[in-house]
RNA sequence: GGACCUGUAGCUCAGUGGUAGAGCACCCGCCUUUUAAGCGGAGUGUCGCAGAUUCGAAUUCUGCCAGGUCCA
């Protein structure tokens, strides 16, 4: 139940006010002829023509205002929209008494939507504005926004007085960071553009969007906790997907030589400034290229979207500049874990003998049972060599035991022709020469359950269905799965996956629970 | 899941045992080209929640809630 606050009451108030007048607080029609930068931009091309004395632009404008000015028998006032802001401009002898009124007594004020009527003009200060002889109410604001003060710098940037910054009011109140801080919007757009950019170089390499089930019976295709839930009338458990790939993959059998996803992944694991319970994925097949093939088409399509989003392949992030054009290095993690650390980890060949030299060296415990493969990829090259990744590189050759559904490496049992993408000290992307050998997958999905049930629960189930279709013959083929959210951060230069997010997952609010229970 | 930090006015924050504060916002008054407008007046509050200690708690202690950072 809203408890109005001091602030809100006097809003209130002004709208029983303006009631009172028979004003309408939310009308249903609205007349606008220019978007708020348009009504400058027309009368900036007026001024051109004929300098010393423009042609009149006559407008209606509409927008959020942003600022206002009372200097007793004269106005000034900012309104927004997504264009831009425009200055409106009210004298008391240019309209009527009763509409200047509603400026000068505040009822119409920061917050609400206005659409004003009126003809182009330049204040002596200097401004393109709107002189007004008309404003209306397009909608009351009963809540203010936080505030921000804001002055155009000669330069034409922006400079902030106020602002709005704690980090759980801005996520759980996204439409108020979103309205008043317009980088925040900025984010959002890139990311738009991202996906744009993205579809638009999938679909040029000749790949079929495709859309598989996010309710799975059987989910798999990487190594995570799944959400569950269940079906009433089929009376049957199902679950969230955690990857698309075995769906995606199952296509190819079809007939489909390339195919791509993206959409939400949910994985029920930690939250952090990488990690939300969904996050957004996408993934493509496409047959007859290996996993170099792969690289091929992802380094070229990481430049692409940068370029397309950005405006060019070297782009900030974290005050480093990093470069996204081809050609990316390409490096074993063997040879990466060697460079960074000096250590050969084939020197260490089992579980047993990797945990002793981690614990002696690194003074590192690891989790007893921990697979050999596991330990080489997220405690040895993730935890020392991963976070120092800063230009884009091509970690590749993962070990087998953790990577059940690529292809060998070639003449090397211990590893796969498998790798990751690492910048700006993430994990980007992941991708295989895919196994297409129903027998040998069989098998890994054995060997992986045996692993498991030793200590670790990331489990992934067998799937029947998904062996059938790779026994009726599946082409030989490549295949890569990307983090969209890390993406954007990327692009964006934002360091929580939160900030890129306009949702991010949080605990619910508790809100004054004894007192909603005496009222309900 | 662990460690540390944070939670005070609409916003951003100060206040570490003795009458709840500042800037901006808001409110009242003045001002016919302002733009972080200005001038004069007024402090508007569940100090995250619950308990404990104390003559007295925003402040100390315990638990809980939420968030952040780092780690897993």
């Amino acid at each position: 139940m809203w408890q109005p606050n001091r602030l809100e009451s006097e809003r209130l108030e002004k709208a029983q006010k303006l009631e009172d007048r028979n004003i309408e607080l939310y009308p249903r029609r609205v007349e606008r002829t220019h978007p708020c930068a348009a009504a400058i931009t027309a009368y900036e091309t007026a001024e051109q023509a004929r300098p010393e004395a423009p042609t009149e632009i006559a407008v209606t404008v509409t927008g959020r205002v942003r600022r206002v000015n009372i200097k007793g028998k004269v106005a000034f006032m900012h309104i927004e929209d997504e264009s831009g802001r425009v200055q409106l401009f009210f004298r008391v002898n240019e309209m009527d008494e009763s509409n200047y009124d509603l400026i000068k007594n505040k009822l119409i004020e920061v917050d609400d939507f206005v659409q004003a009527t009126g003809v182009m003009m330049r204040t002596t200060a200097g401004e393109v504005s709107v002189r007004v002889t008309e404003v209306v109410l397009l909608a009351k604001s009963l809540s203010p926004l936080p505030v921000i003060k804001q002055q155009v710098q000669d330069d034409g940037t922006v400079k902030e007085y106020g602002e709005f910054t704690d980090k759980e009011s801005r996520y759980r109140q996204r439409y108020a960071d979103l309205a008043v801080n317009e980088e925040v919007r900025e984010v959002f757009r890139k990311r738009a553009k991202t996906l744009r950019a993205m579809r638009h170089f999938l679909d040029n390499e000749g790949m079929l969007e495709v859309e598989t089930p996010v309710l799975q019976a059987i989910y798999g295709g990487a190594a995570a906790r799944p959400f569950t839930t269940y079906h009433n009338q089929l009376e049957q458990d199902l679950f969230l997907r955690i990857s698309f790939e075995l769906y995606l993959k199952r296509l190819l059998v079809g007939g489909f030589d390339a195919v791509y996803e993206i959409g939400r992944d949910f994985r029920n694991e930690g939250v952090s400034f990488k990690h939300n319970p969904e996050f957004t994925m996408m993934e493509f097949y496409k047959a007859y290229i290996d996993y170099n093939g792969v690289m091929d088409i992802v380094e070229r399509m990481v430049a692409y979207i940068a370029q397309q989003v950005t405006g060019s392949t070297r782009i900030q992030f974290k005050g480093q500049e990093i470069d996204l054009a081809p050609p990316w290095k390409r490096q074993t993690i063997r040879a990466a874990v060697k460079e960074k650390l000096g250590i050969d980890y084939m020197q260490y060949p089992d579980a047993e003998s990797l945990a002793v030299m981690l614990e002696e060296r690194f003074g590192q415990k690891v989790k007893p049972g921990t697979p050999w493969g596991k330990m080489v990829v997220d405690e040895l090259f993730g935890t020392h060599v991963e976070p120092h990744i800063i230009q884009p590189v091509f970690i590749k050759d993962y070990p087998r035991d953790v990577s059940p559904f690529a292809k060998r490496a070639e003449s090397d049992d211990r590893h796969v022709e498998r790798f990751e993408i690492f910048v700006g000290g993430m994990e980007m992307g992941n991708a295989f020469t895919e196994l297409n050998d129903a027998r040998d997958q069989e098998q890994r999905f054995l060997d992986m359950a045996a692993l498991y049930r030793q200590g670790d629960d990331d489990e992934t189930p067998l799937d029947e269905d998904y062996l059938r279709a790779m026994r009726y013959g599946m082409p030989p083929n490549g295949g890569f799965g990307m983090g969209v959210d890390r993406l954007v951060m990327l692009l964006t230069d934002q360091h929580s996956i939160r900030d890129v997010l306009l949702y991010p997952h949080l605990r619910v609010e508790h809100r004054d629970e004894q007192n909603s229970d005496d009222v309900g």
